[in-house]
RNA sequence: GGCCCCGUCGUCUAGCGGCCUAGGACUCUGGCUUCUCAAGUCAGCUACGAGGGUUCGAAUCCCUUCGGGGCUACCA
């Protein structure tokens, strides 16, 4: 506090800054009339030159002073990183207050102030703050600062939401946790940011962290807005995933199953999951899918899905599963290729039964669902005690 | 209203006066593959906002216009 006070005391001994005393209604008078007469809005100077005799008869009122910073004539240029040389004209800077009446330093002169005690070299911001940079570097200037030592200036465009307004906390899911609870890898996430409103210049898209490190530079990004797509996004996180290692996979995959109360995360239960990640790796797009993928390797009481019930109960599939069970049974080394060879031979070639069919039926019996991970390495995984107690328990029905 | 920024397929982009009958990715559509769902693969749809210049030649330069966004506070 002190130090803003400091400075802009500092501006009005230099005349830079000065006492203004126009009251709030009469400001926004001013701008109604400038408004109405089809000008540009802004502070009119009116207390810029107060006479020593104006300010007591200003005083006497009990008027509360703020502290303006003076525009001089002419106007500002600076060079922004993304959009080229930018130039404004004062006309258009009104005087602007640094310190409210009660004394408390308003943004402009604080960000300013800061910005140079603490020695920032680039200010990498939004492109609502664009215009308001001659007033910032207007305080540099009158905090006597060299050329040299002003930061470096890069604008952002905005990225919008589908509904092409502005993304913001009220529009649009912009929250970091609803993004990590879904299931998005944080790589997926920077790549795909990376990617809005920026491109490495050839046609790569899917980077590395480390390449986004190498690639990236402010100067290559876009100077116009970009919306956000959420299936793009989804895309990319599928990419990552698909190119994770098993054992990464799994370490980002349990947190999601243990919420999901599908494990309880004991040895056995991991080393399962670990075996079952690679038939479900290419086909998830978010981590969040990994439990009702994998709940029917854990579930204690096994239920077929409502709408898949009549696919199972009809004579057709009832001959199919009773076969199955009969084909299965005498299987003792119960891999995926056995168990598809033992199935293939007798429901296909034996019954002449469409795959689709054949298999469909199996596949709601033992998983639950008319969709599920490959079916054969789906019943490895499940054990042969398992399903076969479950193609037994579905002809029951 | 004033000032400023932005404008290539539905979306993100490549493009910096001739390499553009505009390239890539996502989406979408169709095919292949196939035990479902995916993945993979092939093909297709679709764009330089509009109008004028400049030039032998313009998506690329200039002007106008239209459209979108921002700023316009004793907010940040």
């Amino acid at each position: 506090m002190e130090i803003y006070s400091h400075w802009a005391a500092k501006f009005i001994e230099q005349k830079d800054a000065y006492h203004c005393y126009c009251s709030p209604e009469e400001l926004e008078a001013v701008r109604e009339a400038q408004r109405a007469a089809n000008q540009a809005p802004g502070y009119n100077g009116h207390c810029r030159d107060l006479t020593a005799d104006q300010i007591a008869e200003y005083k006497s009122q009990g008027r509360a002073a703020v502290v303006r910073m003076r525009m001089p004539d002419g106007g500002t240029t600076f060079n922004d990183l993304i959009r080229g040389e930018m130039a404004f004209d004062h006309k258009f800077v009104p005087d602007f207050v640094l310190v409210r009446a009660d004394g408390s330093p308003l943004y402009t002169l604080a960000v300013a102030v800061d910005d140079i005690l603490m020695k920032v070299t680039h200010v990498l911001r939004g492109e609502d703050l664009l215009s308001s940079t001659p007033r910032q570097i207007r305080v540099y200037q009158a905090m006597g600062v060299s050329l040299e030592d002003y930061p470096v200036f890069a604008h952002l465009p905005f990225v919008m939401g589908a509904d092409n307004a502005k993304l913001s906390k009220r529009n649009g899911e912009v929250s970091i946790a609803w993004y990590r609870d879904k299931g998005f890898l944080p790589e997926a996430i920077c790549n795909y940011l990376a990617l809005l409103g920026w491109s490495p210049g050839d046609d790569r898209e899917n980077l590395t962290m480390k390449e986004l490190c190498e690639l990236f530079t402010v100067e290559k990004v876009n100077s116009s807005p970009a919306r956000f797509d959420m299936k793009k996004l989804e895309a990319i996180n599928g990419d990552k995933i698909r190119a994770l290692t098993i054992d990464d996979f799994l370490t980002w995959a349990l947190p999601f199953l243990i919420k999901a109360q599908v494990i309880s995360g004991t040895e056995d239960e991991v080393a399962l999951v670990k075996r079952a990640l690679p038939i479900i790796q290419e086909r998830i797009i978010m981590l969040s899918e990994i439990p009702a993928m994998l709940k029917f390797l854990f579930v204690k009481d096994f239920a077929i899905e409502p709408e898949s019930l009549s696919k199972v109960t009809d004579a057709g599939a009832k001959e199919v599963l009773l076969r199955s069970l009969k084909e299965l049974e005498p299987i003792t080394d119960w891999t995926h290729d056995a168990i598809e060879s033992a199935l293939r031979t007798s429901l296909i070639e034996e019954l002449g039964l469409k795959p689709r069919v054949a298999f469909g039926a199996v596949r709601i019996a033992t998983t639950g669902s008319t969709i599920s991970p490959p079916l054969f390495e789906s019943m490895e995984l499940l054990g042969k005690a398992a399903s076969l107690s479950r193609i037994a328990a579905a002809l029951t029905l």
